[in-house]
DNA sequence: CCCATATATCGACGTTTGTCAATGAAAGGA
DNA sequence: TCCTTTCATTGACAAACGTCGATATATGGG
């Protein structure tokens, strides 16, 4: 059963980094985060986001050229991006015009960011 | 051939807010950096690298029970984020220790921050 | 040397994903 | 009211993905 292995395996109070649990992320909690990161994981969907970005608002209809797919792709691609939160749409007349949620920009930084997930790291080493 | 656009759909210098191009992520860019989100972007890989993360340091033979996943399939994940250059693994003895890479998320935080990707959010409200 | 252990690779599998053509739904213009 | 336009939805299909058992490679111990 293993006896020789280099750091304890249960989940023993007295060890600072316990190779597991409270310290990190839950199995609900990563389903949701890992979506927004797969919405993001695709070229088209970065690049289409990117542009989002960049422009501040854009329609659906000035999309689907930059991006060279298909109208249902682009609108595919929007969906996903908005479920995770990413963007979100305005209907205005016939067109949507598109625009990034800063907020969720934030939330998905704090989560890369050293203070709060790696706060043992210094004794690593 | 649809004149009745909201915005210019060619890549027109006059107008500040064009709907694409030298502001955004390059096709080749995009790649790159959805691959890195892409890593990030599966359940157990993101639960992977944030027990990486929160503890420092861990071997491969105490990932298995917290992923409740097969050895092969955590040999895979832990490629994938290493292809990705979002971990790093030394060989000591017989294990790996796995770590994370700080500059690594120091780049992918900086493409996520405003500045510099969205420079005329501003004008378009 | 031979054996046990840790990790990587291979092959196979079911599932998910990205894509498009076709179709539907909503909104404005004539 | 009818037509046009914009976007969403559906259905289909190939490619990519996550998973595991089996096997290979490397390292250390006896």
């Amino acid at each position: 059963m293993s006896r020789t292995l280099p750091q304890k395996q249960v989940t023993d109070p007295s060890i600072c980094c316990t190779p597991m649990s409270e310290e990190s992320l839950s199995s609900a909690d990563s389903e949701d985060l890992a979506a927004v990161f797969a919405a993001l994981g695709d070229p088209v969907r970065l690049r289409l986001f990117s542009i989002i970005s960049a422009t501040g608002e854009v329609c659906s209809c000035n999309l689907e050229g930059p991006l060279e797919r298909s109208q249902p792709t682009v609108s595919h691609h929007t969906k996903i991006l908005a479920e995770a939160g990413l963007i979100a749409g305005d209907k205005r007349g016939r067109w949507v015009w598109w625009h990034v949620v800063p907020e969720r920009l934030d939330a998905i930084r704090s989560v890369l960011s050293p203070s709060g997930a790696n706060h043992c790291a210094d004794i690593s080493r």
